[in-house]
DNA sequence: GTCTATACGGTGATAGAC
DNA sequence: GTCTATCACCGTATAGAC
């Protein structure tokens, strides 16, 4: 950022896997294909993350960290719940629905069965601190206890993954905000 | 049924097809695979079905089908909304959340832009016959226009289908009906 | 209907040179 | 770090025999 400095290999190759997996997931990317669009070898691409699966839990890592950091701390903030809820579902939007994809967990996700240990791991581990953050917004607000909180935080997170999946379908983005208004 | 004959292979395909694509979504299953289970060469397997496209367009357009024709008719059938609405949770629960699956157009719908044209018009269709059910489910109560049954149709389908990527990507079985409870 | 045989390309991965 | 070369598959698909 500071310097008109290039991306080093390493982090060209993550940014392209994490492209590939949401365009088609897993199994729709392959070492070959991301050399060629970086303009290296395959063998290259090897030296860096020796297996497929290291490769997705790097970009998985990397994505559910950055992720993480960029969620509004609530100590520190001064905002309301519903203002707090509504950055995160326009958040969901502007990230995955307005570019036509499907959010990088979705697609692992439904791959779920093929992949690594360690991949599963981490993307457990992704939903266990969106829904904790969730919990925590709705915990503020008055005469909500923690069970129902947590009930609210997983039906909410339910809403916006599967509100992706009825306009990736159907192709009709507004289904979105029609399956996500009760939220707001 | 009648008889205890054996299922004929092209059905023994399409079966085992609908299976695989639950389970891996659409590139993870083979002719090869498919065959092999069955007990024949995949060549066989071409002469029932051509292409791959041409197979999961069938086995979509099948369970589209039957899942039409397992959807309560509205007009014959003597229950409440409530109950309506209920049984489809529950039945979405039984097919996919218990068994540790993903339903077959959440696979596919990830695998969107890997599809040739005629399975995601399938795909597309399908969801339009579930959302319109749910539709009309809900302009059956008082006080429910259009505008809103169609919302709360996008919004429960949306939290049916959320609802199972929890499951499947913590594990966890409990938080669908966390999810989905305030539908009831 | 099912087979054998085959074509052709894609895939993850490794050994060893530069 | 990147390369070439190579491996042992796997994939879809087709031609033609039985």
């Amino acid at each position: 950022m500071n310097k008109s400095q290039k991306k080093d290999t390493k982090t060209q190759i993550m940014d392209l896997a994490e492209k590939a997996i949401i365009q088609g997931g897993y199994s729709a990317f392959s070492f070959r294909e991301l050399a060629a669009q970086i303009g290296i070898k395959s063998a290259s691409v090897h030296y860096h993350f020796p297996t497929k699966g290291d490769l997705a839990v790097s970009v998985m890592r990397r994505y559910k960290e950055s992720f993480a950091n960029e969620l509004p701390q609530l100590e520190e903030i001064e905002a309301t719940p519903k203002q707090l809820i509504n950055g995160f579902i326009d958040g969901f939007k502007n990230k995955i629905v307005d570019n036509q994809n499907m959010s990088l967990c979705t697609m692992l996700t439904t791959d779920v069965q093929q992949l690594p240990d360690e991949v599963k791991q981490e993307l457990a581990a992704f939903y266990l601190i969106k829904l904790q953050w969730i919990e925590q917004v709705y915990l503020l607000e008055e005469a909500t206890n923690e069970s129902l909180a947590k009930q609210k935080a997983n039906q909410m997170l339910a809403s916006l993954h599967g509100a992706s999946i009825l306009v990736q379908a159907t192709g009709e983005t507004e289904r979105y905000e029609e399956a996500v208004a009760y939220l707001r």
